[in-house]
DNA sequence: CAGAAGATCATCT
DNA sequence: GATGATCTTCTGT
């Protein structure tokens, strides 16, 4: 479903609500509106899958401590951390917990909103449905680089804002490291609308993840 | 400085 | 389900 853009009651998100516990903001961030003020347009999106990285996830950027590519997770919460990787993709993450401590949710997948054609246009021949079903598709059909890393996402032109609020039930919660971690209280949680057609995970790729051991 | 891995995606069988 | 694309970042020597 389309929406025009000045219907929508688009307000961004406080600072607080990033500078909380990681796994709290990602569960939190389900439901939420993606924002971008592109040249062509205003596009929307609704948060529908995250992933939290916490200093304890072997797995997290930060967790063998700062270096120049990760320390934007050590900075304020509520900026982007915008990296690039296998050489192609561009990765949005939300920062998280308090200056000084390395957290980040890395969206995965929104449901298109507002601005269709915008999303379209830069991904061209694709079905609405994979317009933004995984991290680096999301990035693409939303406009964004290596130019937000840092951006401010709680007043920005890519910003976070207020959206429907669901109740625990409407979630899937899914842990995506093994049981030598999970005792370390290290564990990488994914969260994801319960069957939501927008969501890149649980398809294709069979479960990975929770395999290690 | 070389080497390897990587928070992925599209395409093919 | 397997593979290639493509290049940054980090690690070790």
């Amino acid at each position: 479903m389309s929406v025009a853009t000045d219907q929508l009651p688009l307000r961004p998100v406080a600072r607080a609500f990033f500078a909380r516990p990681t796994l709290d903001v990602a569960r939190d961030l389900i439901g939420c509106l993606l924002v971008h003020d592109l040249p062509e347009g205003t596009v929307v999106g609704s948060i529908v899958e995250t992933e939290a990285y916490t200093d304890r996830d072997p797995g997290s950027h930060a967790f063998s401590g700062m270096t120049a590519r990760n320390a934007p997770m050590f900075e304020e919460p509520g900026n982007a951390y915008v990296y690039f990787t296998y050489g192609m993709h561009h990765c949005l993450n939300a920062v998280t917990e308090e200056t000084g401590r390395a957290g980040a949710v890395l969206l995965r997948a929104v449901e298109p909103i507002a601005g269709l054609e915008h999303l379209r246009s830069r991904r061209p021949g694709r079905r609405d449905r994979d317009l933004a079903r995984g991290p680096g598709r999301l990035t693409l059909a939303f406009g964004i680089g290596r130019e937000h890393d840092r951006a401010d996402l709680t007043t920005g032109v890519l910003r976070i804002c207020t959206g429907e609020r669901l109740p625990e039930a409407a979630l899937v919660r899914t842990a995506r490291i093994g049981l030598a971690a999970a005792q370390q209280d290290g564990r990488r949680w994914r969260f994801a609308v319960k069957g939501s057609p927008w969501v890149s995970s649980g398809r294709s790729t069979t479960a990975r993840g929770s395999r290690r051991s």
